[in-house]
DNA sequence: ATCGCAACGTAC
DNA sequence: GACGTACGTTGCGATC
C-alpha cells in the first residue's frame, strides 16, 4: 500500500456561509465587491498549508436541483432562506481561489455535498490516507475516526473522536442517532419532537442507537416515552435524512483530486485583483521558503537518541529552547516537552510527557544535564518562564545567552504588547504561528497539551522553536541598532532570573484570616445590599451600572451629574455629589467598596494560594509596562489595597513564617526626585538637597506665603500640583481633581512653572526632542517611541505629549528600581544571606528575612536603594519591619 | 456558550 | 476634550 497522505475535503457552503457572517461586510474591494467570504476561504488555505501541502483536496458544494432526501421528505431544507445576494456574487471568486490552490471544485447532480464528502472520505481512508473534513457541521461528526478528523478552520479546532464526544456528548458512531432524535433546525429535519439534547444523550448512553431506543420504547418513562411512542416514524425518517451516504456514485476518482499546485504568480495576481494585500506577501514568503528547502522537523523517541542529540548541542551556535506546558501558563503547569530550534528550518521536539512515545522523568533528568550546562548556549523566548518550570523538576536552566521576548521589548516596547511568541513571529518573521487553540481547543472542548495529538504537537513545538531561532539574529541586530544591547544583556536578562526567583519563592499568606475576612465582608455586603434595596424601594442588581442608574435617576429622580458614552455615570465622584441629596448614595459607595474587596481581593487571593507552599507565586511581567515598569499578574499584587482601614486588613494577611520578618523598603518621592534630577531645576533640587518638604514648598510658592504659614489644605494643593506635572496634566483635569474652578487650576499651573522654570525648560526640550526623533529616553537609555506625536488627531497628539512628559520620569524610576534589585540580589547572594526578595511595587521592595538578618539586610537594602544611581538630589529610603506586610509599612 | 467592550476601582 | 502606568472584576450586547 502507498504511504499515508493527507486528503482535505472542504464543505464549501458551510465555510462560505460562516466566513460571510463571521467577517465584516465592510471587507470589500475599492470597486465595491464584497470580499468577506472570499477572504475567509483564502485565509483558510493559508492555515491549511501552514504545516504542509495536502496530497489531495476538493471543495464540495451542493449541485442545484433535488436529491434523494427531497424525494423522501419534501420539507427537507425547506425552511432555508435564499443565499444573500452579497454572498452569491462572491461564489465565482471563491471558486477561483480554490482552483488556484490546486483544489478541484465538485458539484455532483442529485447528490448532496455531505454524501460526496462521505464517499470520498471512505475511499480515501480505505486507501490508507488521513482525511481532514473542513466544516463545522455536526453531521460530519459521524464520519470521524482514527483516520478522519474534522477541522473547524474559523475556530481552529480539530475534532477527533474524543473531541466529538466532548462537544456533543456522544461518540462519532452515535452522531447520526443523536441527530435523528434531536433533529436539525437548519436542514428542517424534524427529529423526535419532545426529545432534546440532554435526553438524547441519556437515551443513547443507555440503548446505544436510535434503532434500539425505538425498539425499547415501552421501557421508557415519562415524557421520553410519550415522545418516542408518538413520533417514532418521524425519528426513523430523520435517521435516514441525517445518515451520510458513503457509497454514492461519483464522476471522479480520488486520483483525479491530486493537488497540482499552479504557479504562485497566478494566486498572487488573483489576490492583487481582490486587494488581499496581506495575503500576497504571505504567499510570496511561503513561496520563498519553499525554494529554500523544506523544514527539517523531527521528534526524539528514545533516550539513546537524546544522548546523541546532546553531544554537540549548543556548543557553538546557540539553540532555541521552547517549552510546551501541560496547559497555558501562568497556571502552575508541568513541562510536556521541549522544542529545540537548531538552525533555521531545523528543529527537534523532545517529548517528556503526553501521548505517543515519550521519554518520561528519566529523559528529563538526562536532558537536564544539558539544560543545566552553562557552556551550552541557549536562546529563549521568556527564559524566566522556562527556568521557573524547570526548577519544579529540579533542573537549573543555565547558559541562556539571549531572550527574544526581552529583546523585542527593547526594540519597541509599545508596538506589540505583551511580546508573546506569536506576536513576535508575526512582527519579525511575518509568520503566522499556529495558535495553541488549534491543538487543545477552547472553552468546553479544551484539553491539555499532554492530551494533544503527538505528531501535531511535535510539529507545532518545532515551528515555535524554529521561529525563535530565526528571530534571534533579527532581534539581536535591531537591539544593537537601538543601542540597547547592554541594557538587554547587562540588566534585563540578569534581572529576569532575579524575578524568577521571587516568583518561585512567593509570599506567605494567612489563608484562614483571609477567609474569615471574606466571611465578614460578605456579611456586611449583604446588609448593605438590603439597605440599598430598602432605600430604592425594590430589589435590583447593584453591580449593574445600568440598573443602578435607572434606580437613581429615574425611580428616585436624582439629578444627573455626568454621563458616560453609553448612559448615566454612577461612579464614585457622582455618588459623592448625590450623597448630599439622598442617603442611598453613601450606602452604594460602601456596597461597592465591600464588593470590590471581596471580588478582587479576598476571593482572588485565596484562590491564588498554591497549596503546596501556602504561598502566592505571582508572575512579574517584564515586557508589559510601556515605560519599563514591572507588572505583577496572577494575581496582581501591586494593587493590593493600602489606603483604607479595610484594605489594610488585607495586607495583614501577607505574613512572614515563624522566625522571620517582612521588611518593606520604599523610596520617598522617587518620581519627584527624578524630575528634579533630569530637569536640574534649581528650586526643586535645592528643596530635596536640604531635605525640605517639597509639597509645602510648592504650596508656599503658589499661595505666596511663607513656608511656615502653609495650611494643610494648601499643602494638599501643592502636592496635587506636583503630581500633575509628572502626569502632564492640564488645567481641566487639575480643576476636577482639586474641585476648584478651571481658572484657579490654570493659575496654579502657571504659578508652578513660574516657581520651577527649570521644569518648564526641561519639558519644552523633552517635547522638542520627542517631536523631532519620535521617541523619549529614560535614565538608562531605554527608548519609548511615541507614534501618537505624529497623529492627525490633535487629541492623540496631546496624549502623545503627556506620554512624552511622563515616560522619562516613570521609566527612569523603573530603571532605578531594577538596578537596585540587581544590586541587592547580588549582595544577598555574595553574603550568603537567607533573606529573600519577594515583591516589587514600583517604588517599594518587600523582603522576607530571618530575625537574625533583619538588621544587616535593612542596612544593605537601604544602602543599595539610596545609591542605585548618583543623582543631583539625594535618594531617601524608608524601611519598615513587621510580621505582616501591613505592619512592615 | 463565548467574546469583546464599557464602566468601575485599585495601586504607584 | 479631560491624568501617566497598569490589572482585573462584573455586566451586557453581539456573535454563530
Amino acid at each position: 500500500m502507498a504511504t499515508s497522505e493527507r486528503v482535505v475535503l472542504v464543505d464549501g457552503s458551510n465555510l462560505v456561509y460562516r466566513a460571510f457572517f463571521a467577517l465584516p461586510g465592510s471587507l470589500q474591494t475599492s470597486n465595491g465587491l464584497k470580499t468577506n467570504a472570499i477572504f475567509g476561504f483564502a485565509t483558510m488555505f493559508r492555515k491549511l498549508f501552514a504545516g504542509k501541502m495536502p496530497a489531495y483536496g476538493a471543495i464540495v458544494f451542493d449541485a442545484p436541483g433535488p436529491t434523494f432526501r427531497d424525494d423522501k421528505y419534501p420539507e427537507y431544507k425547506a425552511t432555508r432562506e435564499a443565499m444573500p445576494g452579497d454572498l452569491k456574487a462572491q461564489l465565482p471568486h471563491v471558486q477561483e481561489v480554490c482552483e488556484r490552490h490546486g483544489f478541484q471544485v465538485l458539484r455532483v447532480p442529485r447528490v448532496e455535498a455531505d454524501d460526496v464528502i462521505g464517499t470520498l472520505s471512505r475511499v480515501a481512508q480505505d486507501a490508507g490516507h488521513e482525511v481532514v473534513i473542513v466544516s463545522s457541521d455536526k453531521d460530519f461528526g459521524q464520519l470521524v475516526n482514527e483516520r478522519v478528523k474534522m477541522l473547524d478552520t474559523l475556530r481552529d479546532v480539530t475534532f477527533d473522536a474524543e473531541l466529538v464526544k466532548k462537544k456533543w456528548g456522544v461518540p462519532p458512531g452515535q452522531i447520526r442517532d443523536y441527530l435523528a432524535l434531536i433533529g436539525d433546525k437548519i436542514d428542517n429535519v424534524p427529529g423526535v419532537p419532545g426529545i432534546g439534547q440532554k435526553t438524547a444523550v441519556e437515551l443513547l448512553e443507555q440503548y446505544g442507537s436510535a434503532e434500539a431506543v425505538f425498539a425499547h420504547k415501552d421501557e421508557l418513562t415519562g415524557r421520553a416515552k410519550k415522545a418516542v411512542t408518538e413520533n417514532e416514524a418521524l425519528g426513523r425518517l430523520s435517521l435516514e435524512l441525517v445518515t451520510i451516504d458513503q457509497h454514492v456514485a461519483l464522476p471522479v476518482t480520488l486520483e483525479d483530486l491530486r493537488i497540482v499546485p499552479p504557479p504562485q504568480e497566478d494566486l498572487n495576481r488573483l489576490y492583487i485583483g481582490l486587494e488581499f494585500y496581506s495575503l500576497i506577501s504571505e504567499a510570496a514568503r511561503d513561496a520563498l521558503s519553499e525554494t529554500e528547502g523544506k523544514s527539517d522537523y523531527r521528534r526524539i523517541a528514545r533516550v539513546e537518541e537524546l544522548s546523541e542529540l546532546m553531544a554537540d548541542l549548543g556548543k557553538d551556535a546557540p539553540v532555541a529552547v521552547v517549552p510546551v506546558f501541560t496547559e497555558e501558563p501562568p497556571a502552575i503547569t508541568e513541562i510536556v516537552g521541549l522544542g529545540l530550534g537548531i538552525a533555521p528550518g531545523k528543529a527537534v521536539y523532545v517529548p517528556f510527557e503526553g501521548k505517543g512515545e515519550v521519554l518520561g522523568g528519566r529523559g528529563l533528568a538526562t536532558f537536564g544535564r544539558w539544560l543545566g550546562d552553562a557552556t551550552r548556549k541557549k536562546v529563549c523566548h521568556d527564559g524566566k518562564e522556562l527556568w521557573r518550570a524547570l526548577r519544579r523538576q529540579d533542573v537549573d536552566l543555565q547558559g541562556v545567552v539571549f531572550d527574544t521576548r526581552l529583546g523585542s521589548f527593547l526594540v519597541d516596547a509599545t508596538k506589540i504588547i505583551p511580546h508573546r511568541l506569536d506576536q513576535c513571529a508575526k512582527e519579525y518573521l511575518h509568520r503566522t504561528v499556529r495558535p495553541a487553540k488549534s491543538l487543545i481547543g477552547a472553552g468546553q472542548s479544551l484539553i491539555t497539551f499532554a492530551e494533544a495529538d503527538p505528531a501535531e504537537l511535535s510539529d507545532w513545538a518545532c515551528h515555535l522553536a524554529d521561529a525563535v531561532i530565526e528571530m534571534q539574529p533579527i532581534i539581536a541586530e535591531r537591539v544593537a541598532a537601538e543601542g540597547q544591547t547592554e541594557q538587554l544583556l547587562g540588566h534585563d536578562l540578569p534581572l529576569s532570573w532575579v524575578l524568577g526567583q521571587m516568583e518561585v519563592d512567593g509570599i506567605l499568606v494567612d489563608e484562614a484570616s483571609l477567609e474569615s475576612l471574606g466571611v465578614e465582608f460578605r456579611a456586611r455586603l449583604a446588609e448593605l445590599e438590603q439597605r440599598v434595596w430598602e432605600l430604592a424601594g425594590k430589589e435590583f442588581n447593584i453591580n449593574s451600572t445600568k440598573q443602578l442608574a435607572e434606580v437613581l435617576f429615574e425611580d428616585l429622580g436624582l439629578p444627573v451629574v455626568k454621563k458616560t458614552k453609553t448612559g448615566y455615570s454612577t461612579d464614585q465622584e457622582v455618588l459623592d455629589k448625590l450623597a448630599e441629596e439622598h442617603e442611598i448614595a453613601q450606602v452604594i459607595v460602601d456596597f461597592r467598596t465591600m464588593a470590590k474587596l471581596i471580588n478582587t481581593y479576598t476571593d482572588v487571593l485565596t484562590k491564588s494560594v498554591y497549596p503546596r507552599t501556602g504561598r502566592i507565586h505571582a508572575t512579574f511581567q517584564q515586557t508589559t509596562g510601556a515605560t519599563g515598569r514591572l507588572i505583577s499578574t496572577d494575581p496582581d499584587l501591586q494593587r493590593t489595597p493600602v489606603a483604607t482601614p479595610e484594605g489594610k486588613r488585607i495586607r495583614e494577611a501577607f505574613i512572614a513564617p515563624p522566625g522571620r520578618r517582612l521588611i518593606s523598603a520604599d523610596w520617598s518621592q522617587i518620581e519627584l526626585r527624578l524630575l528634579a534630577h533630569v530637569s536640574g531645576d534649581a528650586g526643586l533640587v535645592e528643596a530635596f538637597a536640604k531635605g525640605h518638604d517639597v509639597h509645602r514648598r510648592t504650596a508656599s510658592k503658589l499661595f505666596g506665603v511663607g513656608l511656615e504659614e502653609v495650611t494643610p489644605q494648601q499643602r494638599q494643593v501643592g502636592k496635587t500640583v506636583n503630581f500633575a506635572t509628572i502626569y502632564g496634566q492640564g488645567a481641566t483635569a487639575l480643576a476636577q481633581l482639586l474641585k476648584v474652578p478651571r481658572a484657579d487650576a490654570k493659575r496654579y499651573i502657571d504659578g508652578y512653572f513660574e516657581a520651577y522654570d527649570g521644569v518648564r525648560r526641561w519639558l519644552d526640550a523633552t517635547m522638542e526632542a520627542a517631536l523631532s526623533t519620535g521617541y523619549v529616553t529614560t535614565m538608562l537609555g531605554r527608548r519609548r517611541y511615541i507614534p501618537e506625536l505624529s497623529s492627525a488627531s490633535p487629541m492623540e497628539r496631546q496624549a502623545g505629549m503627556r506620554i512624552a512628559a511622563n515616560t522619562p520620569i516613570q521609566g527612569s524610576a523603573a530603571d532605578l528600581c531594577k538596578l537596585a534589585m540587581l544590586d541587592i540580589a547580588g549582595r544577598l547572594r555574595e553574603q550568603k544571606l537567607e533573606t529573600k526578595m519577594l515583591l516589587q511595587i514600583h517604588d517599594e521592595l518587600v523582603f522576607e528575612a530571618p530575625e537574625s538578618e533583619v538588621e544587616t539586610v535593612s542596612a544593605l537594602v537601604k544602602d543599595a536603594m539610596e545609591h542605585a544611581a548618583t543623582l543631583s538630589v539625594p535618594l531617601v529610603v524608608e524601611i519598615g519591619v513587621g510580621g505582616s506586610w501591613a505592619d512592615a509599612k
